[in-house]
DNA sequence: GACTAACGTTTTTTT
DNA sequence: AACGTTAGTC
């Protein structure tokens, strides 16, 4: 073949779905059963035959897989071919597709997109204007009731409560008067926007001619049918997943859509992946036999490829505290009598709080750990505010950022003064900035807040200037900026230690040294804004990068293998999560465990406790009901006392001799 | 408007 | 236990 790869090393099914290009497809891989390597290697194959490369879409799950995707596709037809192609996340596609189009449906071109922090922002002053200030619901609460019915593709009003429904008609006008999408309107417009606008959905048809979706499981109903607009006959479409492994039901995925795709594109060519490469016979036999006991799945059977292997074992902790200890003491063991690298062990968990005593057991024992997700370099509010002044400057109208860091740092414009600004601009439908620009706006304050806000102004359009002009690089009139307002002066003086501001010095330093080089690559601020804004990615986000033991949940650990796995915590409530029994969803957190069990792929572990500390206070547990169901047959179930007894009579006898020689000594 | 002290709340998972 | 929010003070 001539693009230096060949089908050779692929199994039956898989060469099946490399080569079968045309009309819809669905493919079913199951765990570990070489999908991305399905996936990429049936790419390639289009560009083989003579697609172009421009012509090829392929939605991934987040940024760092699309990434990934592009890498490997790169390296089987070259990097040229695989950079003009389209990898990216559906929230992605969307902005390219509304920064185009957005106009058409009454939003300005330069809309702004509301993270999570900015909504529940928002919300909370929505809260406190329409209920008072002693109103006590929560914020995430309405907002995950909005996203509900967005993701649905129901109006607001379909919400039950009133209250509610009140919130989220003003929380939508409230967006909308700041000219900001929340991230389900980007698929929200998107959608209309191709549905409406015959003439757009047509350019998009005919500039991607081949559509691929990875991770299908998790796209829910309004990403389901962004796709059906986006795909137009002979509906040339591929989505690759696997319903055993739909986690993402809370955010509104519809394994659905995986179960009926072909009432959607009918008549597709359906390719089983069943041959899994990654764990061995008795890891495979333990998913098995947990995940049999959902109903409504598409059937299939997991082959292993590699016969036996050591027992899974379930081990019962007297408590979380034990479980840590036992974990690190084994990871430092297994190291040496194993010889395997930091980087063979995972340890797995459903909530983000059971990492802390997992962090200061592995800490105390020096073993180097890497965690994974937790909170995200996004996330943090010393970059959400660099963002937001790089927003400003790039445009000062944009209301959400310049909200945020009106007053930090303190410049004397305060909570009083926000309100009638936004008051001031909601009656004349212009932005806040130009309310600030406006005598008629300024002459109503007082000569000490009219002279604040004046000063601002005069910043702002300054270092703006400075940018527009372009002679300088964005990210050093961004870096002077920030040193003339004296961000960086304030951020260090609200921090409590030392390690907390170097943390934070350091954060924004990378962020600036992260838009150098964008800029440098021909990237525009608003670009690296968008790219930011929808980044899930971390830090140093490459993983291979960090050396260490992996600390991460099991949601993020999907598509992930280690060859020595622990999965800690199964215990009632914690998985399955208390919510999920409450809700009745408990399906799902069973998926969730057969993830998590199939990330393995020589040693599995699974433990449970006794009690849990929870919230410092100490709480009794029960074994995980999960644990009743899964097959014995490759199980070994064990407790502390017995693992921790041996040893320590081990122990024991060390000292007995080593007294005995000192004894012998003197 | 800014700073401090006590208070109450929290922990599902993420684009 | 740790964080963010709120009330009270300067």
């Amino acid at each position: 073949m001539a693009g230096g790869f060949s089908f050779d090393s692929l199994n039956r099914a898989q060469r099946e779905a490399v080569g079968t290009l045309d009309g819809p497809v669905l493919i079913l891989a199951g765990a570990g059963t070489g999908k991305t390597r399905t996936v990429t290697c049936r790419i390639a194959n289009m560009l083989e035959v003579g697609i172009p490369p421009e012509n090829l879409l392929a939605v991934t799950f987040t940024n760092k897989a699309a990434a990934e995707m592009r890498e490997r596709i790169g390296g089987m037809v070259g990097k040229k071919r695989a950079e003009q192609m389209t990898v990216c996340t559906f929230h992605s596609l969307c902005v390219r597709l509304l920064r185009g189009g957005i106009d058409r449906l009454g939003y300005k071109a330069n809309f702004s997109i509301c993270t999570q922090g900015d909504q529940v922002g928002i919300m909370k002053q929505l809260i406190v204007r329409k209920g008072g200030k002693d109103e006590k619901v929560k914020a995430e609460e309405v907002l995950a009731a909005v996203s509900k019915v967005k993701n649905a593709g129901l109006p607001l009003d379909a919400i039950r409560d009133d209250f509610f429904a009140s919130l989220a008609v003003a929380y939508q006008n409230e967006l909308r008067a700041r000219n900001a999408v929340d991230f389900d309107d980007l698929l929200l417009l998107a959608e209309k926007l191709l549905r409406e606008h015959a003439d757009v959905r047509e350019h998009f048809r005919k500039v991607y001619l081949r559509v691929t979706v990875d991770e299908f499981q998790d796209t829910n109903g309004l990403q389901m049918q962004l796709l059906q607009q986006l795909v137009g006959k002979p509906y040339h479409v591929c989505v690759v997943g696997d319903d055993d492994q739909s986690i993402y039901g809370w955010r509104g995925a519809e394994s659905k859509n995986i179960l009926e795709f072909e009432r959607f594109f009918p008549d597709p060519e359906v390719i089983r992946l069943e041959e899994n490469y990654r764990s061995t016979e008795a890891i495979l036999h333990t998913a098995n036999s947990l995940i049999r006991h959902n109903a409504g799945r598409r059937e299939k059977m997991l082959r292993p490829t590699m016969a036996g292997g050591e027992p899974v074992r379930l081990i019962g902790m007297p408590g979380d505290e034990e479980e840590a200890e036992f974990i690190a003491e084994e990871i430092l063991s297994l190291k040496a009598t194993e010889k395997r690298p930091w980087e063979d062990f995972a340890v797995l968990f459903r909530t983000n709080g059971q990492s802390r005593k997992l962090e200061e057991a592995l800490r105390k024992s020096q073993v180097p750990y890497r965690m994974v997700g937790a909170q995200s370099f996004y996330d943090r509010r010393e970059i959400k505010d660099v963002l937001a002044y790089l927003e400003i400057l790039d445009d000062p109208r944009a209301d959400v950022p310049l909200l945020r860091i009106l007053n930090s740092p303190p410049r004397g414009i305060g909570q009083n003064t926000a309100v009638m600004a936004t008051d001031f601009s909601r009656e004349r439908q212009v932005s806040v900035w130009e309310a600030f620009c406006d005598p008629e706006f300024t002459g109503i304050l007082s000569n000490k807040v009219r002279g604040a806000i004046e000063d601002f102004v005069a910043q702002v359009l300054m270092a703006k200037a400075s940018i527009d002009a372009r002679t300088i690089p964005a990210n050093q009139v961004l870096h002077a900026f920030l040193d003339e307002i004296g961000y960086r002066d304030w951020l260090e003086r609200g921090c409590k230690t030392p390690e907390e501001s170097d943390q934070r010095m350091e954060a924004i330093h990378d962020l600036l040294e992260e838009l150098s080089t964008a800029v440098q690559r021909g990237k525009t601020v608003r670009k690296f804004l968008d790219d930011s804004a929808l980044a899930s990615d971390r830090e140093d986000d490459d993983l291979d990068k960090k050396q260490g033991a992996t600390l991460i949940t099991m949601h993020a650990s999907k598509g992930l293998e280690f060859p020595v796995v622990y999965l800690v915590g199964l215990e009632e409530g914690v998985l399955p999560h208390r919510r999920s029994i409450e809700e009745g969803t408990k399906d799902e957190e069973r998926r969730l465990l057969y993830v998590g069990i199939t990330r393995a792929q020589k040693k599995l572990t699974m433990t449970y406790c006794q009690y849990r500390t929870k919230w410092g206070q100490r709480m009794g547990c029960t074994p995980s009901s999960f644990i009743r169901e899964i097959d014995d047959k490759h199980l070994l179930h064990t407790c502390w006392d017995d693992i921790m007894g041996a040893e320590v009579s081990d122990d024991e006898l060390d000292d007995f001799f080593g007294e005995m020689e000192d004894f012998l000594k003197s």
